[in-house]
Formats: C-alpha cells, structure tokens, sequence
DNA sequence: ATGAAAGCGCTAACAG
DNA sequence: CTGTTAGCGCTTTCAT
C-alpha cells in the first residue's frame, strides 16, 4: 500500500493537483460533480491521507498547542491536561505536552523545542516567568498562556485562582469552632502562589484577631521533603498544634505518612486543611478538608483564551481569575 | 524582531544557503573558517532557529512519537507518560499525547490524526487491537509499541507485565496466614490484562487446594463504578469474605470509599490486595497490599524498542514481559 | 470548470 | 571551498 500524495492523485486520474485539492477542502464550488465524484471515489480506495506537516510549511501553522508544567505525573497538572484535550477535542489542534521538573533550563530548552516545531500556541506552568525565553514571547506576543504561576512585574495573559477569600473561609470555620492553635506547614515558597497562600494566612489569622506565632509557620526543604517534614511536624505538635494549614498537597500528603507512622497519638486530635485538593483526602485518616483548584474551568479558560489569541496574537494581556472550592470533610 | 529563514540569512551574507546550511548542521568541514564564524556570528545575533517544519517535511522524519492511552489523567499512564518523556529527555524526540477515553472511535480518530501528523512512532495501550487502524499499522510496519493490553491472535511489538505469578505469590502470603475465603472484585474486564488476572487468581486458588465459589468473584460495572461496587461489595461481605483481590487500582479505591461510609465495621476484618499500585495505598484503612506494574521499566523498554523500531520499522515483533513487584503492607 | 506554476524553509546531490 | 538547483506535499493566485 504506497502512500499516495496529491500529485500522484492527479497523474493517476489526469487531473491538476488544484482540482484534487479543490475538492479535498470543500472548494468545490467550481468543480463538476463527475470530476469530484471521480476523485472522492479514488481518495477512498487508496486510502489516501493529507500530509499535515506539508501543509503546516505552507500554512505557517500546525495546529498544535504545547503544553508545558513542571511535572506531568502530578495529578493537579494531569487533570488539567487531560481536560485540555477534551477541549481541544472538536478542534483542529493537538497536544504536545512537556515537563520541567521546575528546572529553568529545561523549560527554556523546551520551550524552544516548541517554538523550533511552529506550535500555534503555549499554555505554561512556567518555573521562571522573569527568564529571557519567557519574556521573548511575550514580546513577540506569540499565543501564550500562563497559569498556576504569576509574576507581579509581567503582563501577560494568565489563568490564576484566588486563594485569598477561600482560605479565610476555611480557616474561619475552625476559628468559629474555638481552635485557636493553627501551624501553616508549606514547601519553600518559591512560587508566587505558595507565597501569596501564606499571606493569605497571615492575613486571616490577623485579621480575626488570632494569635501566632512564627515558629507556627514552617517551611519543608523540597529538596528533602520526608525528613524535614518530620521535624517541622516535631515542632508543630511540640507546640500543641491543633490544626494545620498546607500550602499545597505534597506536604499534607507526607504529613499523613508521617501522622499515621510517627505520630498516631495525634490522628485523633489534630485537623488538617490542603490547598489542592486530591480525591484520596476523602479516605484519610484525619480526614482532610481542602481548598480544591477549579480544574475544569482553568482548563477551559486557558484553551478558550489561548484560541482566540491565535486568532488574534496582538488582543491585549488578560488577567483571568477563578475561584477555588471549599470541600469540608 | 523578524523571522529569518535560511535564505534571510544567505543574502544578507552574500553566501549560498548550502553553506549555511553546512555550517548550521555542523557539516563543516568543507567551509572557511572565517565563512563560518561570520554565518555563526550573525546566527546569535539574529537568533535564528531552524524551522522544524520544513525540515521535517523534507527529511519526511517529525521527530515526535505519540503516546496513547485510555486517560492521561490516570496516575498510571501519567506516569509512564513521564518517564516515557524523561527517556526521551536526550534525543530529538518530543511527546504528543493522547487520551481515547476507552473509545474505539476515539481512538482510531486520534491515530488519524497522529499519521497524518507524521509522528515516527506511536506507543499505544489500545482498546481494541483488531481494531482497522491498528492491525493497517501492524502492516504497514509502522513503528507501534503496544502496551497495558495485549490480543493474543495479533502479533505485534508488546511491553506487557506477568501478573500471574506475582498474583500467586501474594496470595498465598494470604493463605500461609490460613486465610480461606477469599474474593476477587473486577472492573468489567474488558481488556486481557483484566482477564488473565482473574484467571491467575482462580488457578492460584484451585492449585493451593483452596476452595471458592463463582459468586465470590464479582464485577463492577464500569458504567456505574459507585453503586455497582456497593451492591457487590454487600453480596461479599454476605459470603463472609476474609480478603478480597482487586484486579486494578480503580474499585479498590471505590472499595476504600465504601469501606469508610458503609462498611465501617469490615475495616477491622478485611485484607485487601490489590493490583496496579498507588501511594496511597499504603495510608490507607486498612491498608492495602498491592503488585506495583513496573513503571520504570514498562517506560524504558517501550522507548528502547520504539526507537529501535524507528531506525529499523522491519525488525521482527517482540514481546517484552516485565515482573510486577509485590508491595506488602 | 480546470490547470500551471510559485512558494512555504529546508537539505543535498551535483557542479564548479 | 562554495553556489545552483531540485524537490519534500501542499495551497492558492492567476490564467485559460
């Protein structure tokens, strides 16, 4: 079965490649109906299939989309990954997908990569905002997306979440139960949005008038993340902790290794409330409380907004902004 | 900042695009020193980067693979999906996926369109083998990795993982404790993964002299995971189940569920091994036993052969078997 | 209603 | 050591 091109088309029923092309995208207005006739039949028996890349060259677009986060495996960025294509499904493109590792030399590698295959458009999870290659599209204004990471000093089109307002819900449903002891556990806050997580802390404990300490919030090195954890748990419970805020869900994760291995006599006392939020918190042991990104929605939004600016590369940057769910357990 | 193309760069030079071209692939043997810093020179500084398109279209090479799977949001594939990247971390290749949601029609659009694409190879857990598009593949010798599912009548490249001695062996930790009823809960098995491991289950159970009734392996309705995991669940624990078997991850965790909202008394009482494994596994209440598929290994082998494959499409089919790892908990 | 031909950006055989 | 040129498969303008 030998792979059949336009031209071969042609010859094989003697006709021009236009005409065969003609009808192939539906122009057919101008083609007799035996000729088209003749030609569909023909496709069909040949099996004969358009080489994209061919017309990518002569279109200047390949209808792909790259999508590029630090790690594809965590589930946060698989769901939206996986809501993306579902997206994406009655459209003409598809996705390339990539992963960091939060590793800024990669990213750029990477991102080059997509660029050097003419993708029509990047949706990030980007590990430096600041760094050349990011700044390079934005002021190229290629169609670019960026979510779960904002830099104060970019404009650019983002998806973010609000966590503020969320936060101080959940935190003030403890406080209206009496609990007045609450640690912050977080890994080292170098993204904008763990950092804007612990303001929002912060904020709410002040601004209810709760007492904290400094030695309540602690940081678990990301390097080491199964011990350091442990001690900062040591810490917490030391200071007779009776609940705990995550900035995110790997460490309230390792924190229930750590409760159900290391600390049991805690399980029962102490409770815990996650910034993302994974099924599996329904199951644990405490039950977890959480504040669950709005996956479908920062998928849809980033798809929708990153379309459009395909369609028009130079609309201004746009600031989108979801809200999380409470999810009380 | 426009783009420059070759040829951009050949006039502004005064030099042919060969030479260029020689100098940007590193063909530079031939070409004067001085010619080919002035080329390099003014490649910085414009930051020329080679269009892969065109050069894919004439090289009628792409270098991207697909990657296909029933859902990428899945930890399962996510992960593989993951290594498979990492894998190809230090060769030209890049990742398209895709997720066929367990539809054949789905599938087979997205094969499609990956072909036309001109993707040089495609790792595939397929819903259905004897499928048109794949069997046209297997061919064609297009290079195809098939994974997670085999057919037993379609002869073809396969990574795929021994469960039935893995499945023997943790069972009988069970029955060396002198564990006798013992349940088997499936999803619809569907796929032949899902059916020999229930077959392995019965022949281990029938080898070890240990009895079990036919009412005692039970399926979940994949449609209605939720409900139908109830009722079955209830027909079990009615048989006095000491332990039951999973054949995957997914109504095991459905399993953990109801365990906590209805069954809160078995929790004691229940062992559970499940297959396919998940971290979580081991928070779980109680805790679950599992046979951890080799990721790792399942990733490496299936980018080896394919690349393998790439290079040489006519090489002879080959199944690869990986051993689970029993994880006790 | 159909065809000829140019051109997208790149590689490479061939010529000089 | 370097340039000319054809061609990958497709779309599309301009002729006929």
């Amino acid at each position: 079965m030998k792979k059949y091109s336009i031209a071969d088309i042609a010859k094989e029923l003697g006709v021009s490649k236009t005409t065969v092309s003609f009808v192939l995208n539906k122009r057919d207005k101008s083609i007799s109906p035996q000729t088209r006739k003749r030609i569909l039949d023909f496709v069909k028996k040949v099996g004969y299939k358009p080489n994209s890349v061919a017309k990518a060259l002569k279109e200047g677009k390949t209808n792909t989309i790259g999508y590029l986060v630090p790690d594809i495996s965590n589930p946060f960025y698989g769901n939206i990954a996986r809501k993306i294509e579902q997206q994406l499904d009655d459209t003409p493109y598809q996705l390339i997908i990539g992963s960091t590792d939060e590793s800024e030399q990669k990213e750029s590698e990477i991102i080059h990569s997509l660029l050097d295959r003419q993708v029509d458009g990047l949706i990030l999870a980007s590990c430096n905002i600041k760094s050349d290659v990011v700044q390079a599209m934005i002021t190229k204004q290629f169609p670019l997306v960026l979510f779960d990471r904002m830099d104060q000093d970019t404009s650019a089109n983002y998806i973010i979440v609000n966590s503020r307002e969320k936060i101080s819900e959940a935190l003030g449903l403890w406080i209206d139960e009496g609990i007045k002891k609450i640690g912050l556990l977080s890994i080292t806050p170098d993204i904008s949005s763990l950092k804007e997580r612990i303001e929002s802390f912060k904020d709410t404990l002040t601004q209810k008038s709760i007492d904290y300490k400094d030695e309540w919030i602690r940081t678990v090195d990301k390097d080491d993340i199964k011990e350091s954890c442990y001690i900062q748990l040591k810490a917490l419970f030391s200071e007779d902790i009776e609940a705990i805020f995550f900035s995110n869900n790997l460490v309230c994760i390792e924190t229930l290794w750590h409760l159900k291995k290391n600390f049991t006599e805690q399980i029962q006392k102490i409770k815990l409330l996650s910034f993302d939020n994974i099924d599996f918190f329904d199951l644990a042991n405490p039950p977890v409380n959480s504040i669950a990104q709005p996956i479908n929605e920062i998928a849809g939004s980033a798809v929708k907004r990153l379309l459009k600016l395909i369609k028009s590369p130079e609309s201004a940057a746009e600031v989108i902004t979801l809200e999380p769910i409470i999810i009380i357990r």
